[in-house]
RNA sequence: GGGAGCAUAGCUCAGCUGGUUCAGAGCAUCUGCCUUACAAGCAGAGGGUCACAGGUUCGAAUCCUGUUGCUCCCA
């Protein structure tokens, strides 16, 4: 036998996936089938494959294999986003480490580094995602930058402006300040740190400073001593008794003896801290709108980069943290600290620096979202776009409900660029192009001022010099790859769109899944996709997330290496159920990898068999064959059920349990020849047929084993592979042509000799006796049990019986066994002990009869049986009789006792 | 602080609008087997007051209420 007896993935995975390439099965064109489409979630281009898009993307992969064997035009679009702020972070401390400053650079210079870096760097996990076998159309590879997908941003600025959705106002924003940017409230990532709660007590105004006047403070309580020198009023609860004698005080700033009000807001906890409260409108949200409320004036302490302002007038240029300690030792110096407790509480970072978020004030471009997500709303409401799992509605809708207005400008460079034009005089255009925006600002522009180059022409017109947040194009994502944005009658566009499936991690639902139904309600007047599919997030086996810093993630592109894609896929989807965090475990993976060897292993048994032409099908095989194909489409139709609710994992887990158990440890025992002897023709083709079939049906999960399998059953064509042929279906099957016996009644007639079967093999086991000896076995039918002979052969074969017998009287020399109602005897020579055998028979007469008990008991249940479903008493009424049965039986087995 | 969800075997999870011998699956564990496809295997076995306390019902893992514990989202 020249086939190993181990599988080894990296002798077939890279041939095969080439093979795929060449022969351009992953591309798709409209025709006149029905499309199947799903657009990739780009990944960032700066990232390299992850677990979780290891996981994201063999689902992607099954459904798209899935749809394109069941006859449709399947497209998978795959493609990478720019990430702006995590692209431009890594480019600018890549150019540092070269020694240049980002400032020293002029924006071309820059965007040309930061080209150069994605072209490097930015194809690295498609790439990758080839090694897992994912089934893209590479030919459709897009960029959230490339131009087709830029111009489509830059358009749909410049329409949602002009129809008053994009306005730009001052507010007070998320602030990076080591990206230098705002960040939308989506980016923020609220951490729990232990911190510190600081008591600071300010004098009243006009008390203790004169010789007689006694001194009177106010204590408040803060997290953040170094805004201290920002504060603009202090605020109070109305009800609260301790200050109500504070009305139309004022007190001093600690350090700057700055006076600011004592002000009354229902705002305030009174339990917290001393029940006042610092105002510092410039650097809190609450506080800003405190400030507004109460008109208060704003002072701006900090510079962009997190370093104190001249405004603090103290500590200019140091660096907010540096300063939260040196105002302590400052404040408590000073007698201000009353005292200092140890706190936890919730502090902002930004997702992509990390660096805590200073909430700012400044001037941004906004969306306005209340329009837009009326329809994006309805849409998930009512089920047009469906989420699975369903929970998701509930924060969907609790998010649209609440929704703010979307911080869209970006103060960075690596991006689309805002298309707004400012005037020396304020005056604010947006449009394409500065030639488009000069028109408007001169109604009769002199034909060559045109570029920067001559000022007396663009009368010193500057573009906004910011760019858009990154979703602001990857909303459109799902129009703007088919290019509907610019040319909304392409022909693709409209073949593929509305796309059918998403598939996303439940953490971007809002950055992206609702802000794409908002795009399609609003640029094809429909929904983006049918369904959303939510992952789990990958996590350990302690059930922490996998992340780099922790360093308890496993490398995905050294799994595929040493276990096999095929095996990493099973291992990833084996601990996803729907919705759920996955815990991941390389035990998993091995699983997958014992899986694919099983499969192996039993084309190696198939392929292995000599066929003689002339033996005719034993009665045995006959019979299990048509078992297995019964068999097969009752899993069938439980897998199709368990995908179309994309129960991914458990349909896995019935074609596992198909395969392994079904097939190989029942099907191809019941079916093997002897050792060295040849197989019949029909069981044989039977066999291979099943084989095939499996293949087919196993494909979408394990795309390369069943391919090399595929190939090797029987021969095929240039041209030919798994990955283009039919997936099994109900309607392919063909019903058992050679038996009269219904399929429900070849399966139930089955799972009774398997039994027996078992019951045989627990006998041999007890006893001792070895395989090799032959043993017979007599059935004593009752009337109850209708005799099915039809497994008898096969039970024969399976137990080594060399002969069996059908009898009326009991055996008495023989160990005995009941399945269901019916006795079975094997004569053997050995002594049995009488003694166990009686107690073994009481005692399942006695769980019998308490069994009977409890149904006799519902029966006599006047209001169960006439308020029972008729079928559930039906059942009752069977599960008596077949209960009474057995008792006859076992009673009148023990009295020979 | 506001909202959502979860709690079933050692682990990860199924269990639909209450009703099959309903208490399940896979893994893990234990016991036998190197039985000629596979020890990455084969044949068996054990293991759970369905978080806790009430309630509704002929009947509750399933529906309701409360308690406890955990998770997520928003502020």
């Amino acid at each position: 036998m020249e086939i190993p007896s181990r599988y080894d993935p990296a002798l077939v995975e890279n041939k095969w996936y080439d093979y795929w390439m060449t022969q351009g099965f992953f591309h798709s064109e409209p025709d006149d089938r029905e499309p199947y489409c799903i657009v990739i979630p780009p990944p960032n281009v700066t990232g390299v494959l992850h677990m979780g898009h290891m996981l994201n993307n063999t689902i992607q992969d099954i459904m798209v294999r899935r749809a394109r064997m069941a006859g449709k035009n399947a497209c998978w679009v795959p493609g990478t986003d720019h990430a702006s702020i995590a692209t431009e972070a890594k480019v600018v401390a890549k150019l540092k480490d070269e020694g240049i400053e980002k400032s020293s650079l002029t924006r071309e210079q820059f965007l040309e580094h930061a080209w150069e870096w994605k072209e490097k760097h930015g194809g690295i996990i498609l790439e990758q995602l080839k090694k897992l076998g994912a089934s893209c159309d590479w030919d459709r590879t897009c960029f959230t930058m490339d131009e087709a997908r830029y111009e489509s941003v830059i358009d749909v600025f410049i329409d949602l402006h002009a129809k008053g959705l994009i306005y730009r106002g001052a507010r007070m924003v998320n602030w990076d300040p080591k990206a230098l940017t705002a960040v939308s409230d989506e980016e923020v990532i609220y951490k729990e740190v232990q911190s510190k709660l600081y008591f600071v007590k300010y004098r009243v105004e006009g008390t203790g400073d004169t010789k007689s006047g006694k001194e009177e403070w106010l204590t408040i309580a803060t997290t953040r001593p170094e805004t201290i020198l920002g504060d603009t009023a202090i605020c109070v609860h109305p009800d609260d008794k301790r200050y109500s004698h504070l009305r139309g005080k004022r007190v001093l700033i600690p350090l700057i003896n700055r006076s600011v009000p004592v002000i009354f807001d229902e705002y305030v906890e009174m339990e917290f801290g001393t029940g006042a409260l610092k105002v510092t409108p410039a650097h809190d949200v609450n506080d800003y709108n405190l400030g507004l409320k109460h008109n208060l004036e704003v002072v701006d302490t900090f510079n962009p980069d997190g370093t104190l302002s001249n405004a603090a007038q103290l500590y200019i240029g140091e660096d907010r943290f540096a300063v939260r300690k040196k105002i302590v030792a400052d404040l408590e110096a000073s007698g201000h600290i009353v005292k200092i407790d140890e706190y936890t509480n919730k502090v902002g970072y930004s997702e992509r620096t990390d660096e805590v978020i200073e909430p700012r004030i400044s001037v941004q471009w906004f969306l306005r979202m209340k329009e837009l997500s009326k329809p994006a709303l309805e849409a998930v409401d009512n089920d047009t776009v469906s989420f699975h799992p369903a929970k998701y509605k509930n924060m969907y809708r609790h998010w649209m409900d609440n929704i703010q207005d979307w911080c869209i400008s970006r103060q960075l460079w690596w991006g689309h660029r805002i298309p707004a034009w400012y005037a020396p005089d304020g005056t604010v255009i947006v449009a394409k192009t500065r030639e488009e925006a000069l028109m408007h600002l001169t109604p009769n522009p002199s034909p060559e001022g045109e570029g920067s180059k001559s000022p007396s022409g663009d009368l010193g017109v500057t573009q906004d010099p910011d760019v858009m947040d990154t979703w602001f194009s990857s909303w459109l994502w799902p129009i703007s790859v088919f290019d509907g944005i610019r040319h909304p009658d392409n022909p693709d566009i409209k073949y593929y769109y509305p796309t059918n499936d998403l598939v996303t991690a439940p953490e971007i639902i809002f950055f992206w899944v609702a802000r794409m139904i908002m795009a399609g309600e609003e640029y094809r007047k429909e929904i983006p996709f049918h369904n959303v599919y939510f992952t789990g997030i990958v996590r350990d086996k302690q059930g922490r997330k996998m992340s780099k810093s922790l360093g308890n993630s496993p490398e995905p592109i050294q799994l595929i290496e040493q276990h096999g894609a095929d095996a990493v896929r099973m291992g990833m989807l084996l601990c996803s159920p729907a919705g759920n965090d996955l815990l991941f475990d390389e035990g998993l993976i091995e699983q997958g990898r014992n899986f694919c060897n099983k499969v192996w292993n039993a084309f190696r048994l198939v392929k292995g068999w000599e066929l003689d032409e002339t033996l005719e099908q034993p009665q045995s095989c006959q019979i299990s064959v048509l078992w297995f194909k019964a068999r097969f489409a009752e899993a069938l139709t439980e897998i199709n059920e368990q995908m179309a609710d994309y129960r991914l994992s458990e349909a896995l887990m019935t074609i596992y349990k198909l395969f392994w158990d079904d097939f190989c440890a029942w099907y191809l025992e019941m079916v093997k020849p002897a050792y060295q002897k040849p197989i019949d023709p029909k069981t044989l083709e039977s066999t291979v047929n099943f084989f095939d079939e499996l293949m087919r049906l196993i494909h979408p999960f394990l795309p390369f084993i069943t391919e090399e399998i595929w190939q090797l059953l029987v021969e095929r064509k240039e041209g030919e592979s798994i990955m283009v042929s039919q997936i099994p279906s109900s309607k392919s099957q063909i019903p058992n042509p050679g038996s009269r016996m219904p399929d429900r009644d070849i399966m139930s007639s089955f799972e009774f000799a398997k039994e027996v079967v078992t019951a045989i093999r627990t006998v041999r086991k007890e006893k001792n006796i070895p395989q090799k000896e032959a043993i017979q076995l007599m059935i004593r039918k009752t009337e109850e049990d209708l005799a099915d002979a039809s497994f008898d052969e096969v039970m024969m074969k399976l137990c080594g019986i060399d002969e069996l017998n059908y009898v009326n009287e009991k055996q008495p020399e023989a160990v005995s066994f009941v399945v269901k109602s019916t006795e079975f005897y094997i004569p053997l020579t050995i002594q049995e002990d009488p003694e166990e055998e009686k107690r073994k028979l009481e005692e399942e007469l006695a769980y019998t009869h308490g069994f009977l008990i409890t149904v006799e008991k519902k029966l006599s249940n006047e209001r169960f049986v006439s308020s029972a479903p008729k079928h559930v008493v039906d059942l009752e009424l069977k599960k008596r009789a077949d209960a009474e049965a057995r008792i006859r039986v076992l009673e009148e087995k023990l009295k020979g006792k």
